[in-house]
DNA sequence: GTGAAAGCGCTAACAT
DNA sequence: ATGTTAGCGCTTTCAC
């Protein structure tokens, strides 16, 4: 076995307790201690067991990530985001996939809350009543990253996503899109439903487009969703002339689709995506997107997240970062 | 707070032992005691603190994993193996990027001991002597994935990819190709520079073909390099007429680029690469590839390294997954 | 089948 | 500035 704080203690001749505050750099210790402690330390290979310093201190310097699924091109930038901070704080992560599947996230919940981490970051498509309950009778700090609670009783960062899609549609309806399609995710999905979809909607008002429900089509943000939705509206009598589609994978799918039917993009279809992964730059043309600042979300959910955790005062609990929309060469 | 085993013993009416016994499935408990004991917990919502059972266990089930950048489309489809192969086990991860960079991955090896992990799994690129003594004086198992050690001490899984570029290399000069580029990964790597680079020489030389140091370029993994690499072999007097390119998003680059100075791929230049994630698929032709099992390598490091924690006799410590050959429209 | 008790390696009062 | 001691919440002999 590798030695413990009472090993050093005895090599050092010191009792455990100022081998305790050399570690943990308290200053009450005489320098001469420090260093007889340090070399002791360093002689005996001595490692502090951060178990038994969770068990004894009630923290674990550990936070747990539930997240949709890390290989995904979008999720894997908001944990990047997360894990830096993380590290800057000195935390690390326990990561988890939940594939967005209820079940599998309350389970996490509560397998997290039973190694003790010292507040969650979560990222998911609905949180309901359960989640919430989970939540509360967790005596532990919860952030939700690109997720959002509808009843705001949870911490989260997030971008306006309404708001974003209004400007993406009005982008399309001032160059002359009358008729535009929508490439939604899943509409179970608050996010989807009663943001993204609202903003849709909300443009075509304000210029007095009427609201077709042909033109909307769900797909589960895979590459060949996003093919089959192009073919489907390629079918149609009169095809749009422009498409919103709400990820950048299901994008590349629509733009590839519409290209293989023979049409150009943005000549004949024009196409703006979402997400402003790495993957707008890897297609011709290259996608005009909604820039969502994803690793940002992750980082500034973990810090958010950090404060909590230090019981700093958090000026608000929910917070909205600014979006952009990125032009590139799928749009006129 | 919340309730301990010592709480819902009392509640009970039996002894802490007995409830431990029963959390832990042990069969030595009368029926009706069992389910005194169960009920008691549901009650009091007792959930085991996993700190103080892994300080008196000296078991965490927890293993570290040390990846060089989670946002990679190649790694983080390893990390899924890795997980879920994890949670199949009953195992979280603790989740650290080390972008490489080795003091980081020597820092993020201490304190995952530290944090007594049952195991590791480590990706990166160079595994040197300081490594291999962090490691051996650890006394958890590590496992490596879709890495190399020269000095084969330490258990690994990968493919053979010395091999792998042959079998691409060759599929290139059998289709009439003799000027062939390399855009490798950064050298200092011994995959890229002893496996792959070694793999191409004995392509050219099993065909006779003289190697041509031009006809190699270091790229970094990034889409920009592919392009760069790209840019410089359009700029040689004679161009190749076929290149590999050691990742599919540099290989991205690299088509887009020779598409952007007006040649067409494969008609004018044969493209194949390296990683066969999903972007093969999201581009235009679509990628030839080296059908590396990149999930499935996470998958299988992770199920040794259950084996190895488990004290369960292995067969051979060193895994060679079996790759294929890709073909798509990239290539003639 | 069940209980008592001794740790696991550390932190955090409280003394000195 | 340093030492003593009582836990933290659990597992694990060892008795009974």
């Amino acid at each position: 076995m590798s030695a413990t704080i009472y090993d050093v203690a005895r090599e050092a001749g010191v009792s455990m307790a100022t081998v305790s505050r050399v570690v943990n750099g308290n200053p009450n210790v005489k320098p001469t201690t420090r260093k007889k402690v340090s070399e002791a330390i360093k002689r005996l290979g001595y490692r502090p067991n951060a178990v038994a310093r969770g068990l004894a201190s009630k923290k674990t310097t550990t936070v747990g990530v539930i997240i949709p699924d890390i290989s995904s091109v979008y999720f894997s930038e908001l944990a990047r985001g997360i894990e830096d901070i993380a590290t800057m704080y000195k935390y690390n992560i326990i990561l988890c996939d939940s594939d967005q599947n209820k079940e599998k996230e309350i389970h996490l919940i509560q397998t997290l809350l039973g190694k003790q981490v010292d507040g969650i970051v979560f990222m998911g498509g609905k949180i309901d009543q359960e989640h919430i309950d989970e939540f509360k009778q967790a005596n532990v700090s919860i952030v939700l990253a690109a997720t959002v609670d509808e009843q705001h009783e949870i911490p989260s960062v997030n971008i306006d996503y309404e708001q974003a899609v209004f400007e993406a549609i009005s982008t399309l309806i001032k160059s002359g899109n009358r008729r535009i399609g929508f490439v939604s995710g899943p509409l179970e999905v608050p996010i989807n439903r009663k943001y993204k979809m609202e903003g849709y909607k909300r443009a075509l008002e304000s210029h007095d487009i009427s609201f077709d429900e042909s033109l909307v089509i769900q797909g589960d943000y895979t590459y060949e969703s996003g093919k089959e939705a192009a073919a489907q509206f390629l079918s149609q009598e009169i095809t749009p002339t422009a498409v919103f589609v709400d990820s950048d994978e299901m994008a590349i799918g629509t733009i590839h689709e519409i290209q293989d039917k023979g049409l150009r993009v943005p000549e004949d279809i024009e196409v703006i995506s979402s997400e402003n992964t790495r993957l707008v730059q890897m297609v011709r043309p290259t996608l005009t997107s909604i820039a969502e600042p994803t690793y940002d979300i992750g980082a500034v959910a973990m810090r958010l997240l950090t404060k909590f955790m230090n019981n700093e005062k958090v000026e608000s609990r929910t917070v909205i970062l600014p979006h952009r929309i990125e032009l590139r060469k799928s749009t006129k």
